[in-house]
DNA sequence: ACCCAAGGTGGGAATAAGTGGGAAATAACA
DNA sequence: TGTTATTTCCCACTTATTCCCACCTTGGGT
């Protein structure tokens, strides 16, 4: 199980050093690939396999589906991860995130999301509006 | 069962120990959380799979639903208890419930909540005055 | 009233993690 | 084919984390 958060940095050549915690879980090989909410998603191997059979078991057919999967698949790079646990991140990929120097990255059960700094804080201040909202969430599914 | 409050100490590099008492029945890895009302929750690993189970059933498609996942699994934190019955509190989980150096530990059924002194203090007194409401509520529902 | 034991607090040293940069290898272009 | 640019691998430095030891305070017993 993939949880918590972690500020680290990109450098200049577009690396980033998973945090220590994840490393064993996560394995060598990567699937890095657009996230929702323009944040990336990070997957281990056999995860990516999962959600790819999922996505293809979407109809081609429907507009919305092709694109949506022409977007996940045509986003998605290999990333391995190096002696020293660092995973490089595109170009292209670094521009949909707006990645700079600065980056967060979180454990959301089986995926990693790497963020930039600067989103992550906007976005988290605006779920931290709704935390009403959560507790009653949460009392629902009979998590409390 | 966790009861009891108590009065503890945040040393210098977030860790705060774990009153004698509760020691025993949290073992040695426990995951810390964002609690409601601005406090933090502290399960047992074993109770932590219960509520991530519960987490976990919600789809990633729903935007509500991301936002919610993300908050607390990014929110969570795997804390080893040390040698000595201490563990480490991370800064995002600090300033969530705006914890400085006092903090108040109490034992909640199943969990332990971690409070900054200053707001156990108001909240403990907002309750107080809704004390006697409380108890004719719960004389009417035949609890008491 | 004193001593002893246990729990709580603080800090230093060893270790690991994170970051940056250089050299070697590979690829691209003229 | 030579030259330049880009990528990959490896090493070194710095900062943070972890582990361990020692002190202080409190409560209980004699």
């Amino acid at each position: 199980m993939l949880i918590g958060e972690y500020n680290h940095t990109l450098d200049g050549k577009g690396r980033i050093s998973l945090p220590a915690k994840f490393r064993k879980e996560m394995g060598k090989k990567l699937v890095v690939t657009y996230g929702l909410d323009h944040c990336l998603f990070v997957f281990t191997e056999k995860e990516w396999k999962v959600i790819s059979n999922h996505l293809s078991e979407f109809s081609l057919l429907q507009s919305d589906n092709r694109s949506f999967n022409r977007f996940m698949f045509g986003g998605a790079v290999e990333a391995s991860v190096d002696s020293i646990g660092r995973i490089l991140i595109p170009d292209h990929l670094k521009g949909w995130a707006t990645l700079k120097q600065k980056a967060v990255i979180i454990g959301v059960q089986n995926r990693l999301e790497i963020w930039s700094d600067s989103s992550w804080k906007s976005y988290k201040k605006e779920v931290e509006k709704k935390a009403d909202g959560l507790a009653e969430k949460l009392g629902g599914a009979g998590v409390l």
